[in-house]
DNA sequence: GACGGCTCCAAA
DNA sequence: AACTTTTGGAGCCGTC
C-alpha cells in the first residue's frame, strides 16, 4: 500500500511497523498491526510501571505508535526520558478524515458521530481524564476494539482516497506535530523570571502588594483623570470611558487605540499609555509569571489542530501564540547556549503562488522579496502597495486601498487571484474548500443555510437579502483565507517535522534537551535552543528542512520559501 | 456568584 | 493604521 509509506522527510520505510497502545484492566496493551490495521501477532500486556521501558525497547524497531491521544501517552514517556520517532494520533487523524473531501465517501466519514469526534464537540486539547501512570486508580475504559477498529477504519479511508499520498502526508505531519508539541511542552522555553521582573518594573514600577495598581500605572491613571476632569474614571470600562471622552468634547464611537490615536487632546497620550501598561500587567504581568514559569522554563500548552484551518492554538493562560514582543527579552538561552530563530518570510503569499501554480507570482518571489518582485513585475507602484494588495487578495478586502489595488494584481497574476476567488465563491455557495494536502473547511451552520434560503426566498425583504449577501460574503472570506492559511499551516508542520527528525539524527542519541531541540513555534516561526558550537549546523538543518517541506508539498514547482534566520542570546534580539 | 456576550488587544 | 482571516484571555456588564 503505497499511501502508507508516505513519511515526512521522505525516509522510505518498506516494512511499516505499527504498534497500537491502549489500556486494559491489567495494564497497557501493545499490539503489532499490519498496514491495513489487522492484527500482526499476539497482544502483549505490560503493567503501567513497565510501559515506558517496553516502549523504549520496541522503539529500536522504529514503529509508528498508534494511540488515541498523543499528550495522554507521550507526556509520561517523556517524563521517563523515552522519545519516540513517529506516531499516529488517532484523534487528530480522525478529525481530518471525517471532514476531508478526499475521504468523503469512506465508512469513517459517513458513520454517525462517535467518541472520536469529541474534539468537534468539546474544545480540542481537553485534558485526558486520566494519565498514563494512574492506570491502577482509574477504570480501564478504553475498549480494545475502539483503538484497533478506529485504526483499521482510518487505514481504509486513506487507502480509498483518490490521492492517498496526499492525505497520508497530512496525517503524518499532523501526528509529528503532536509529538513536537508534547516535547516542547516537556522541555519548556528558557525563561528568566528576574529579567521579566525587570521589564515589568521598568514599565510599571515595583511589584505592588496583592490587588494594588502598580505605581507607574497609577500615576498614568491620575494624569488621565486630571486631563478628563473625571476623578473616578475607570478606563477599563469602555462605556465609562466613552462618556468621559464625550464630555471632554471628543467624538468617538469606540475606545480602540487606533481610533483614539487620531484625536488631538491632552488626555489621549496618558490614555494610550494607560491602555498599554494595563495590557502588559493583565496579560503578562507578575500573575502570569507566577503561574506560567517554573524552574526557569515556560511550559506552553499547545493545541495542535486547535484552529479550523489546521493551525495550532494554545490554551491554559500562557498565551504562547500571542507572546508579545515586549517581553521576549526574558527568553534567554542557557549559559553556553544560543537560540536559532527562523521564520518563513512572506509565507502565506508564497503559499498562494505555489497553490495556484501561478508562474509569474512564483517568479516574483524567487529573488527573496516577493513584494519587491511584484513591484518589479509592474503590477503596482510600491512595495507597500504590493503587500497591502496581497493581503487583500488573501483576506478578501472589499474597500480601502487594498480593495482598490486588487484589479491590478488580477491582471498580472490571474491564476493566483482566480484561485482565491474560486475559494471565495465556493464558500458563498455554502460549499467546502480543501487545502493542498487535504484538510477541508467545515460547512456553515444550519442558521447560515437558513439565512440564505430566507434571503433569496419568495417573501424576502430587501433587509433579508442584504443580510444573506453579507453572510455569504463573510463565509466566502473565510473559505478564501482557509485554503491559504491552512496550506501554510501544512507547510509549517512539514518544516517542523523535518527539522525535528534532522535535529534528532545529529544528536548522537543524547536526550532531547541535551542536544539542539525545538523550544518554540508560532505559525511560521521556530526557535531552536542549542549549544553555541552547534549554531551553524542547526542553521543549515533549519534551511534544509524548509526546502524539503517545499518539495514535499509542491514537488517540482520552483517555488522557494526563504527563511530569515537569526542567532541570538535572547529572543528579544530577533527581528 | 456563575455565566454568556461584549470590547479590546496580543500574535501570525 | 485599518480595511480583510484565524485565535486566547482579561475585564466589564447584564442576566440568572
Amino acid at each position: 500500500m503505497r499511501a502508507a509509506d508516505t513519511t515526512v522527510g521522505g525516509i522510505p520505510h518498506n516494512e511499516m511497523v505499527f504498534v497500537a497502545v491502549f489500556s486494559l484492566p491489567g495494564g497497557v496493551a501493545l499490539q503489532r498491526l499490519a498496514d491495513d490495521g489487522t492484527l500482526d501477532g499476539t497482544v502483549r500486556v505490560v503493567a503501567g510501571a513497565d510501559f515506558a521501558a517496553a516502549v523504549a525497547d520496541l522503539e529500536r524497531q522504529h514503529p509508528r505508535w498508534v494511540w488515541d491521544d498523543t499528550p495522554r501517552w507521550y507526556a509520561g514517556l517523556l517524563e521517563a526520558h523515552v522519545r519516540v520517532e513517529r506516531c499516529v494520533d488517532l484523534r487528530l487523524s480522525h478529525a481530518i478524515l471525517r471532514n476531508s473531501s478526499l475521504t468523503a465517501g469512506s465508512a469513517l466519514a459517513t458513520a454517525p458521530v462517535c467518541s472520536w469526534d469529541r474534539g468537534a464537540l468539546e474544545p480540542p486539547g481537553t485534558p485526558p481524564e486520566h494519565t498514563l501512570f494512574d492506570l491502577d486508580e482509574v477504570p480501564a475504559d478504553d475498549s480494545t476494539e475502539d483503538t484497533l477498529a478506529e485504526f483499521a477504519a482510518q487505514r481504509d479511508a486513506i487507502a480509498g482516497a483518490g490521492d492517498p499520498a496526499r492525505i497520508g502526508l497530512l496525517l503524518a505531519a499532523e501526528s509529528a506535530g503532536a509529538l513536537v508539541a508534547a516535547e516542547m511542552m516537556h522541555s519548556g522555553l528558557p525563561w528568566r523570571a528576574d529579567i521579566h521582573n525587570e521589564i515589568l518594573e521598568r514599565h510599571l514600577g515595583p511589584r505592588p502588594v496583592s490587588g494594588q495598581r502598580p505605581a507607574l500605572l497609577d500615576a498614568t491613571l491620575r494624569r488621565l483623570r486630571a486631563e478628563l476632569e473625571a476623578p473616578t474614571l475607570n478606563p477599563d470600562s469602555p462605556s465609562e470611558l466613552l462618556k468621559a471622552l464625550d464630555i471632554a468634547g471628543l467624538m468617538v464611537t469606540s475606545t480602540k487605540s487606533w481610533e483614539l490615536k487620531k484625536l488631538k487632546h491632552p488626555a489621549i497620550q496618558p490614555l494610550l499609555e494607560y491602555k498599554k501598561l494595563a495590557r502588559l500587567l493583565a496579560a503578562n504581568g507578575w500573575h502570569w509569571l507566577d503561574s506560567n514559569v517554573r524552574d526557569g522554563r515556560f511550559h506552553p500548552e499547545y493545541v495542535p489542530g486547535g484552529v479550523v484551518t489546521g493551525r495550532w492554538a494554545s490554551t491554559g493562560g500562557g498565551g504562547a501564540l500571542q507572546l508579545p514582543k515586549q517581553i521576549r527579552g526574558a527568553v534567554v538561552a542557557d549559559a553556553g547556549w544560543k537560540f536559532v530563530v527562523a521564520d518563513a518570510s512572506q509565507l502565506e503569499p508564497r503559499i498562494l503562488a505555489a497553490l495556484s501554480g501561478d508562474r509569474g507570482m512564483v517568479e516574483a518571489g524567487s529573488a527573496g522579496d516577493l513584494y519587491a518582485g511584484i513591484v518589479a513585475g509592474g503590477a503596482v507602484e510600491t512595495r507597500d502597495q504590493a503587500k497591502v494588495s496581497m493581503l487583500g487578495a488573501m483576506y478578501g478586502a472589499t474597500s480601502g486601498e487594498s480593495g482598490r489595488l486588487m484589479p491590478q494584481l488580477t491582471k498580472t497574476y490571474p491564476r493566483a487571484i482566480a484561485m482565491v476567488e474560486q475559494a471565495a465563491r465556493a464558500g458563498e455557495r455554502g460549499e467546502v474548500v480543501t487545502t493542498r494536502l487535504g484538510r477541508s473547511s467545515p460547512r456553515p451552520s444550519a442558521e447560515w443555510y437558513a439565512g440564505q434560503a430566507d434571503g433569496y426566498g419568495e417573501n424576502a425583504t430587501e433587509a433579508d437579502a442584504s443580510r444573506a449577501r453579507g453572510q455569504a460574503r463573510s463565509w466566502g472570506r473565510f473559505t478564501r483565507n482557509f485554503i491559504v492559511q491552512g496550506s501554510a499551516a501544512e507547510w509549517a508542520l512539514c518544516w517542523m517535522a523535518n527539522l525535528r527528525r534532522a535535529l534528532h539524527e545529529s544528536s548522537g542519541g543524547t536526550w532531547i534537551t541535551d542536544s539542539p531541540h525545538l523550544v518554540f513555534f508560532m505559525h511560521d516561526e521556530v526557535v531552536v535552543h542549542c549549544q553555541a558550537d552547534r549554531v551553524d549546523a542547526v542553521e543549515a538543518a533549519v534551511r534544509t528542512a524548509a526546502e524539503e517541506a517545499g518539495r514535499l508539498m509542491f514537488g517540482a514547482l520552483p517555488v522557494t520559501f526563504p527563511l530569515t534566520v537569526a542567532t541570538v542570546d535572547d529572543y528579544g534580539q530577533a527581528k
